[in-house]
RNA sequence: GGGCGAUUAGCUCAGUUGGUAGAGCAACGCUUUUACACAGCGAAGGUCAGAGGUUCGAGUCCUCUAUCGCCCACCA
C-alpha cells in the first residue's frame, strides 16, 4: 500500500526529460522502426552501398535463410534461426561489410500436399483422386500462399532484415529452371536412372519415400514359425506370414552345419494352395541365432531381401502386394485382395489347419511409418528415378557425389559448429544408398521428362518441354523436395545465369539451421553444389539445437505447445523474445524456452531505456567521439569497456553469439548501470570532473547501445531516435546503418 | 546392435585454447534515494554425477562406471 502511494507520488513529481517515458513500450515502436529500415532500404545491400557504410576491401558477406515450409506458422525453432542469423547479419552489415542476406520460402512437397489432403478429407470428404490433379493443386497453392504471407509477417515482426526484394521460393519460376538444369545435367552424366528397384511405399500417401522420412515406431507382433509344406525341410521364421507366398528362396548361413546339405536344392511346393519354387541359398548375413537361422526370402517386399535375391542372382521377383497394400493372388483365391493385417490371420490359420505352424512368438519390433501420413511403409518394387551417389562423374575429376560431399568437411573448406556433428555426418554418408527422388504425389517440380507417346523408349529431358508436346507424355511424378531446396545456396542468386549477385555472394558465408535436418537438408546442399557448380555451398555450418517447451518437451501442433513468435512480440516484444532465445543456448544443443526468461529480458530492455534517460538528465552537452578530453580516471573506464568490445566482437567473429550477447548485458546492467552510473550520480556534480564524465557516459552510452543492435534492434534504435539532445554525433545516421565501434584504446 | 551428447546453485542452463566457479528465474534481508520497484544494496546457495589418472594447477584433458537423452541401423 505504501508503495503504491509512493509510487503515484513519483508519477506527479516526475521531472524527467519528456522525449523518453518513463519506462520502454516495445510496441509503441517496433512496427513503426521496421517500416521505416525497409522503406529506406537498409536491407538491401544496393542501397546500403550508398549510405557509405560498405568498406570496399572488406569480403561480401551472405547468407540465404533456410526456408520455412509453407505448412503453417513458424515455431520458436523458426524464431531462433530467424533471431542468430538477424544478428550476424546486421553485425556484419554495420562492420562495413557488403551484406545479403536471402529470405525465402520451401513448397516443401510432400508435407504441404499431404497437410492440405488431410484438410479436405476432414472438411469435405474427398480424396486428392475426387478433386483430380488441377483442382488439388489450385488448393494447394491458395494454402500455401496464405502461409506464406504469415511467415513473412511473423519474421518481419522479428525483426529479420533480410532483402525482400530479393525474396525466393523453392517452386518459383527461377528455381523451376535451376532444378531443370540440374536434372538435365544429371541425367546426361548418367548419375540420374530410372530403375525398377524396391523404395519405401507409403501405401496411406500413395507415393514412395526416402529412408530418412521413415520414422520407426516399436509395437508388439508375433514372431512365426513354420513350414512352407511337409516335403519341404527346413522351417522359418516371420512376423509376416502374408508375404511368405511370394518367396523365391530359402537363405542360411553359410557355415550353419544344421542346413548344410541343402544348399543349392530347389524346392517346388504349395504353400497357401498356390505353387511357389524356393531354391536354399547361403549367405552371410543370415543370422544362425536367430528364429530357426533360416530366412524366407521374399525380393519383393523386403529391403534386404531384395539385395540377397541380387546377389544371388534372383531372377524371379513376384509382387503379391500392391500399392493398397492389398494381396496379389489369382482370383478367387482366399488370400486375394485381402488387406496385409487380414491376410496375416489367413495364411496362420491355413498354416494351422495344415499342421504347419510350429511356435509363436511374441516379440517387439520396429516398423516403418511415413513422417508424414504416419502410414505404415511397405517395400515395393517401383520403376523409380535415383540418383548415383557412388559413379565417378567426369567433370568434378573422377570423383563421386559421396566423394563431393565428404571431401569439403574433411579437408575443413567448411566448417560444421559444433564440430561434434562431423562425425554423424560421415557416417550417414557412409552409408548412403542411391537416392530416389521422384514422388508419386502432384505438388512440386514435375519431373523434366516427357515420355514418346507411341514409342515407349524414347524419352526426352530438357528444361524446356519438347517440340510437338501433343507427341509426348510427361511423367506425372514429381521430384523429391530435397532436390530443390539443395539447391537453394546458387538458385537463390540466379544460377544457371551467370549473375552478378552470384559471383559476389556465392559461396555463401554460413548456414544456419537445426542439426535435425543435417542430412535432409545440409548434406544434399553440399552434394548438389559441389556438382553443379563445383564449389561449397557455404564455409561455415552453424547448426542450431530445439527449441523445446518448459518441460523439455519438442514443440509440436498436436501437443498445442507450440508458442507463436508474434504472441512473444505483443506480450514482452520482439526483442526480449530474441535474448531469450540466443543466451544460454550453445549451438548443437536443445533449450527450454519460459516465459520467465523472456521477462528478464523485457526488464533489460526497460533497464537500457532508462540507463539513456539517466545519462540525458544528467550530463552536459557534449559531441563525440571526444576521447582527448577525458582525465585518466575516465579513461581507464573507458578503456575497460573498450576491452569488454574487444571480447564481444571476438564472440561474434567466432559465432559465439550467446557469449557476446551475455558479456554485454551483463556488462550494461551490472558495470555501466550498477557501477559507472552510480558512481557518476557523485562525480558529475564535482564542476572539474563533470566535463569529462559527460564525454564518458556518452561515449559508453553510444558504443553500448550500438553493439547491443544486432541483438536488440528495436530499443535500441528508438533510443538513439533520442538522444540527440545531449549527445551531438558526427554524422548521424539510423543506427542500423552505423558503423560498429572500434575498441581501440583511449590514448 | 553401432554412434553422439549430457550430468555444474532450488529450477533452466552458460562456462571459448586447463589458471580463484557464472547468469536468468525462484527464495531471504534491507532500501521507496528525482534513470529504472520491469529497481538498488546485501547475504545465502555448488566436494562441477562417481572413481581413478595426466598436470605446479582439472568443471575443462585421458580411462572406467552409473543415469538420462538423441541419432543411425532394423532380428527376417
Amino acid at each position: 500500500m505504501t508503495h503504491i502511494l509512493w509510487y503515484i507520488t513519483k508519477m506527479e513529481n516526475n521531472s524527467i526529460p519528456e522525449i523518453l517515458t518513463k519506462s520502454y513500450n516495445p510496441t509503441e515502436h517496433e512496427t513503426r522502426l521496421y517500416k521505416m529500415w525497409e522503406e529506406a532500404g537498409y536491407f538491401n545491400p544496393d542501397t546500403v552501398k550508398n549510405t557509405g557504410l560498405v568498406n570496399e576491401s572488406k569480403d561480401p558477406f551472405s547468407i540465404v535463410l533456410p526456408p520455412p515450409n509453407v505448412t503453417g506458422i513458424l515455431h520458436m525453432g523458426h524464431a531462433m534461426m530467424i533471431t542468430v542469423e538477424d544478428i550476424i547479419v546486421r553485425y556484419k552489415r554495420m562492420q562495413g561489410h557488403d551484406t545479403l542476406w536471402i529470405p525465402g520460402t520451401d513448397h516443401a512437397a510432400i508435407a504441404t500436399q499431404s497437410k492440405v489432403e488431410k484438410d479436405i478429407q476432414k472438411k469435405e470428404g474427398k480424396s486428392r483422386y475426387d478433386l483430380g490433379r488441377e483442382e488439388l493443386l489450385r488448393r494447394v497453392e491458395q494454402f500455401a500462399q496464405e502461409s506464406h504471407d504469415t511467415i513473412i509477417t511473423q519474421m518481419k515482426a522479428m525483426g529479420a532484415s533480410c532483402d525482400w526484394s530479393r525474396e525466393a521460393f523453392t517452386l518459383d519460376e527461377k528455381r523451376t529452371v535451376a532444378v531443370r538444369t540440374v536434372f538435365k545435367n544429371m541425367y546426361e552424366d548418367g548419375l540420374i536412372y530410372r530403375k525398377n528397384r524396391i523404395v519405401n511405399w507409403d501405401p496411406k500417401g500413395q507415393t514412395t519415400i526416402s529412408d530418412d522420412e521413415i520414422v520407426y515406431e516399436e509395437r508388439e507382433s508375433v514372431l512365426y514359425t513354420f513350414k512352407y509344406s511337409e516335403d519341404f525341410p527346413i522351417a522359418i521364421s516371420t512376423t509376416r506370414p502374408e508375404t511368405k507366398i511370394g518367396d523365391v528362396a530359402v537363405a542360411v548361413h553359410p557355415e550353419d552345419e544344421r542346413y548344410q546339405k541343402y544348399i543349392g536344392k530347389e524346392y517346388n511346393l504349395n504353400f497357401c494352395d498356390l505353387p511357389i519354387s524356393i531354391k536354399i541359398i547361403a549367405d552371410d548375413t543370415v543370422l544362425k541365432d536367430f528364429g530357426t537361422g533360416a530366412l524366407g526370402v521374399t525380393p519383393a517386399h523386403s529391403i534386404i531381401d531384395w539385395e540377397i535375391a541380387d546377389r544371388h542372382n534372383l531372377s524371379n521377383r513376384p509382387q503379391v502386394i500392391n500399392e493398397y497394400a492389398k494381396i496379389i493372388a489369382p482370383e478367387g483365391h482366399f488370400l486375394q485382395n485381402k488387406k496385409t493385417t487380414e491376410a496375416r490371420e489367413l495364411v496362420v490359420s491355413w498354416l494351422k489347419e495344415k499342421g504347419l505352424l510350429i511356435g509363436e512368438e511374441r516379440v517387439k519390433q520396429n516398423i516403418g511409418t511415413a513422417e508424414r501420413t504416419s502410414g505404415i511403409i511397405e517395400p515395393l518394387p517401383k520403376l523409380q528415378w535415383f540418383i548415383d551417389v557412388n559413379k565417378p562423374i567426369e567433370k568434378r575429376g573422377g570423383k563421386s557425389l559421396k566423394e563431393l560431399m565428404r571431401e569439403p568437411i574433411e579437408n575443413d573448406n567448411i566448417e560444421m559448429i559444433p564440430d561434434y556433428f562431423t562425425k554423424t555426418y560421415f557416417h550417414w554418408i557412409d552409408n548412403l544408398k542411391d537416392w530416389c527422388i521422384s514422388r508419386q504425389i502432384w505438388y512440386g517440380h514435375r519431373i523434366p521428362v516427357w515420355y514418346k507417346k507411341d514409342s515407349i523408349s524414347e524419352l526426352y529431358v530438357g528444361v524446356n518441354p519438347p517440340e510437338n508436346l501433343e507427341l509426348w507424355e510427361q511423367d506425372p511424378d514429381t521430384l523429391d523436395t530435397w532436390f530443390s531446396s539443395g539447391l537453394w545456396t546458387f538458385s537463390t542468386l540466379g544460377w544457371p545465369e551467370q549473375t552478378s549477385d552470384l559471383k559476389r555472394y556465392h559461396p555463401t558465408n554460413i548456414l544456419e539451421t537445426g542439426y535435425e535436418i543435417l542430412f535432409f537438408w545440409v548434406a544434399r546442399m553440399i552434394l548438389m553444389t559441389q556438382y553443379a557448380i563445383g564449389e561449397i555451398p557455404f564455409k561455415t555450418i552453424y547448426l542450431h539445437g530445439t527449441v523445446r517447451d518448459g518441460q523439455g518437451r519438442k514443440m509440436s501442433k498436436s501437443l498445442g505447445n507450440g508458442i507463436d513468435p508474434i504472441d512473444i512480440k505483443d506480450r514482452y516484444g520482439a526483442d526480449a523474445g530474441r535474448m531469450a532465445l540466443i543466451i544460454g543456448t550453445a549451438p548443437g544443443t536443445d533449450s527450454k524456452v519460459s516465459e520467465d526468461k523472456i521477462k528478464g529480458y523485457k526488464n533489460f530492455a526497460n533497464k537500457i531505456w532508462n540507463i539513456t534517460r539517466f545519462v540525458l538528465s544528467s550530463i552536459e552537452p557534449v559531441s563525440i567521439p571526444n576521447e582527448s578530453n577525458l582525465n585518466d580516471d575516465d579513461k581507464k573506464v573507458l578503456g575497460e569497456w573498450r576491452e569488454q568490445l574487444s571480447s564481444i566482437t571476438t564472440h561474434i567473429e567466432k559465432y559465439r553469439l550467446y557469449m557476446a550477447g551475455e558479456e554485454l548485458y551483463h556488462y550494461i546492467w551490472h558495470t555501466f548501470a550498477d557501477k559507472i552510473i552510480e558512481e557518476s550520480k557523485d562525480i558529475l556534480k564535482d564542476e572539474n570532473k563533470r566535463k569529462s564524465r559527460s564525454i564518458l557516459l556518452a561515449t559508453i552510452l553510444t558504443e553500448t547501445i550500438t553493439t547491443l543492435h544486432p541483438f536488440m534492434p528495436f530499443v535500441t534504435e528508438a533510443i538513439w531516435e533520442n538522444i540527440d539532445g545531449q549527445i551531438l554525433l558526427d554524422n548521424k545516421k539510423p543506427l542500423i546503418i552505423t558503423q560498429w565501434p572500434t575498441h581501440t584504446l583511449p590514448q
